[in-house]
DNA sequence: GTGAAAGCGCTAACAC
DNA sequence: GTGTTAGCGCTTTCAC
C-alpha cells in the first residue's frame, strides 16, 4: 500500500508537520519523536510524493535538456555531460529531441514551462529562437547551447568557439600549401556552420586566397550524406585539393567516396574532420580532426543553467575553445 | 504573471471546472462558453500546472529511463529509439545514467517511485537487480531492457538475443577454419555478456573443438581497453587466430593494437566486432560485425513499457535477433 | 518543540 | 450545460 506522511504522522502519533521537519531537518524536532518517525519511515519504505512537493514548493528539481539532432557524437556528449552534472548537482533531465522539428520545439518549451522543470538547456534548431523572447523576458531560466542565436535575448549561452573552429583548421590547411579547400557541412542557418565558414573565409583572406561559394557543398548527416556531398563536390569542382568536413559521420563517407574514386589522401585530397571520433586513429590514413568539448559544453551549461536560475540578471555567453588533432590526413 | 485556471475562470465569468472540461474536452460546452474560454486562453498564452495535474491524477505522463553506461554507442541507439516512441505516444522520458553505479541505481529507482514517473525502463547494472522485486510486487511498472536479469520477477523485458549473438559470430568464424577463438569483452556478469559467451561455447561444442576459459579476457569499454586486452591475451595465449570482440569501441582499439603488433587481419588473426559502428566499412580491412538493433530495442521496450502501465499482468520477454555483417575482417 | 490548518493548481463527483 | 467543492500529498505560517 502507498503511504502518505498523513499515515506516518498517525503511527508515529505526531502531526504531518512534524514528520515533515524531520524529512527535510528544516526545524528541530526531539530526538524522541524523530527516531519513532524515522522507525515508522523505515517501516514502510516511505518516499515523500514529489509531485506534492514539486507543486507546493512550485520547484521540481528537473532541467530539460533539448536537442535537436540525436543521436549524434557531438549532441550525445554534450548530453553525457550535462546529465552528469545535473545528477552531482541533485536535479533529473528531461530529454527532449526535436529532430530539427521547430514547431515541435516550441510546443515542448511550452509544456516544459508548466512547472514540469525548473529551467531549459536548449540546442535550437536552425529555425531561429526568437520566438523565446518572450520565455526569457518572462525570467523562465533558459540556456542556449552549441548553437547560438543572437536574437534571444535575456539568455546566457554557451558554445565552442565555431569561428576560431573555421579559422584554425583552414589556417592549418592553408599553411600545408592546399589552396582550393572544400566545406562540407550538414545544418545550414546555424551558429556552428555559419561561424566556422566565416572563420574559414577569413583565414583565406588572411592568405590572398579569393573565397569562392562554389566550394561549400551541403549533405545529411549522415555516412551517405558525406559521400554523396564528396561526389557532387567533387564532381562541381575538380580542382578541390583538400576538404574541412563538420561532422564526422560525413567524415567517413567522404573517406569512403574518396577511396573509391581512386582518391588518395592526402595526395590528391586532404582532409580536415571535425569532432574525434574513436576510429579516426586506424583508418588509413589516421583523420586530422579539429574539436570542440562536448562534454564539457555540456556540464557548463548546466552549471550556466544553476546560475540563471538563481540569478535572473545571468547572461553571459560562454565560449570554447577549439583543439587540433593533427594526424595524416590533412598532410601532416 | 503566471495564469492559474481560477484567473481564466474568473476573466471568462465561468468556474473553473467549465474551464477544465474545455481543455481537456471531458464534457460538452456550449459554444459560446468555449469561445469565450478560448479567447481568454489565448490572451495569456495559458497553459495549465503539470505539476497540480499530475498530483491530481496520479499520473505524470512522463517515464524513467535508467541506463548503467552512456555514451556507449548502443546504449545511445536505446535511448534515441525509446525517446522517439516515447515522444509519439505524449510521453516525457526522464534519462539516469548510473554509470555501473548500483547503489545510485536503487537511490534513483526509489525516487522516481515516489510518483515523477509512471513507470522506468532500466537497463540494470552488474550486480544484480533483485530488489527490484519489492517494486514489481507492488505492480510499479519496470521493464528491463537490454541485460536480462532473471532474479528480478514480475517484469516484461526487452533484450537482444545474445546467446545466438554468440552461436552465429563463432559458427561464422569456425566455418572459416578458425578454431582458436578468443572473446573480449567488458563488464562481466550481465546477461549480455555471459549469454554470448553460452552461444560461443555451444558453437565451440558443436564443431567439436574445446573451451578454453583462458581464450576470454575482459578489458574497459574503451579503445584503450580494447587494445590493452588484445595485448594481454595475444601475450597470453600464442595462437589465437580469431577474435570475438564485444564492444565497438574496443573492436577500434584491438584494430589498432593489432596493427601496431604488424599482425594482418584476417591472415593472422581474424576479427568479429559487435555493433555496427559508421567506420566499420572503411577501415583496413573493413569489419565483419554482428548487430543488435538498438534503436528497435528501446522504441519496443517504451511500448512494453505502456503495456505493462495499462496491464499490471503483462510480462512478456520479447528477444530481437542478430544480424551478421560480413566484411572481411573474418575472412570472408 | 509541536500541531492545526491553509493552500499550491488542478480534476471530477455531485448537485442543480 | 454549468457550478460547487472536496481532495490529490505536501510545506509552512502561525498559535500554542
Amino acid at each position: 500500500m502507498k503511504m502518505t506522511m498523513k499515515d506516518i504522522a498517525k503511527e508515529a502519533n505526531v502531526s504531518t508537520a512534524t514528520v515533515s521537519h524531520v524529512i527535510n531537518g528544516t526545524k528541530h524536532i526531539s530526538e524522541e519523536k524523530q527516531n519513532k518517525i524515522m522507525e515508522v519511515i523505515r517501516k514502510y519504505n516511505y518516499i515523500p510524493n514529489s509531485t506534492a512537493k514539486n507543486l507546493r514548493k512550485q520547484s521540481t528539481k528537473t532541467a530539460g535538456l533539448i536537442v535537436s539532432s540525436f543521436p549524434d557524437s557531438f549532441v550525445t556528449g554534450m548530453v553525457y555531460g550535462a546529465e552528469k552534472r545535473a545528477r552531482e548537482m541533485g536535479y533529473n533531465l528531461l530529454l527532449i529531441n526535436t529532430n530539427e522539428n521547430s514547431s515541435y520545439e516550441k510546443e515542448t518549451i511550452n509544456l516544459l514551462h508548466a512547472q514540469m522543470v525548473d529551467g531549459i538547456i536548449l540546442a535550437p534548431t536552425s529555425s531561429g529562437a526568437s520566438y523565446l523572447n518572450s520565455f526569457t523576458d518572462d525570467n523562465f531560466p533558459i540556456v542556449l547551447v552549441n548553437r547560438d542565436d543572437p536574437s534571444v535575448k535575456n539568455v546566457p549561452k554557451v558554445t565552442g568557439d565555431n569561428y576560431q573552429t573555421g579559422f584554425d583548421a583552414t589556417t592549418h590547411l592553408l599553411k600545408h600549401g592546399y589552396k582550393k579547400i572544400g566545406i562540407i557541412y550538414a545544418v545550414a542557418n546555424v551558429s556552428t556552420t555559419v561561424n566556422r565558414i566565416e572563420g574559414y573565409k577569413d583565414a583565406l583572406k588572411k592568405y590572398h586566397v579569393p573565397f569562392d561559394d562554389s566550394f561549400i557543398e551541403q549533405g545529411h548527416a549522415t555516412v551517405e550524406g558525406g559521400a554523396e556531398a564528396v561526389k557532387s563536390l567533387l564532381n562541381r569542382e575538380k580542382d578541390i585539393s583538400a576538404l574541412f568536413i563538420l561532422n564526422d559521420l560525413m567524415t567517413i563517407g567522404a573517406i569512403s567516396k574518396i577511396k573509391e574514386l581512386s582518391l588518395r589522401i592526402p595526395k590528391d585530397i586532404a582532409l580536415m574532420g571535425f569532432g574525434d571520433f574513436a576510429s579516426a586513429n586506424i583508418i588509413d590514413p589516421p583523420v586530422t580532426n579539429i574539436v570542440l568539448p562536448p562534454e564539457t559544453i555540456g556540464k557548463t551549461a548546466f552549471d550556466v543553467l544553476l546560475s540563471k536560475i538563481n540569478n535572473p540578471e545571468y547572461n553571459k555567453h560562454i565560449e570554447l575553445p577549439p583543439t587540433l588533432i593533427t594526424r595524416k590526413s590533412c598532410g601532416c
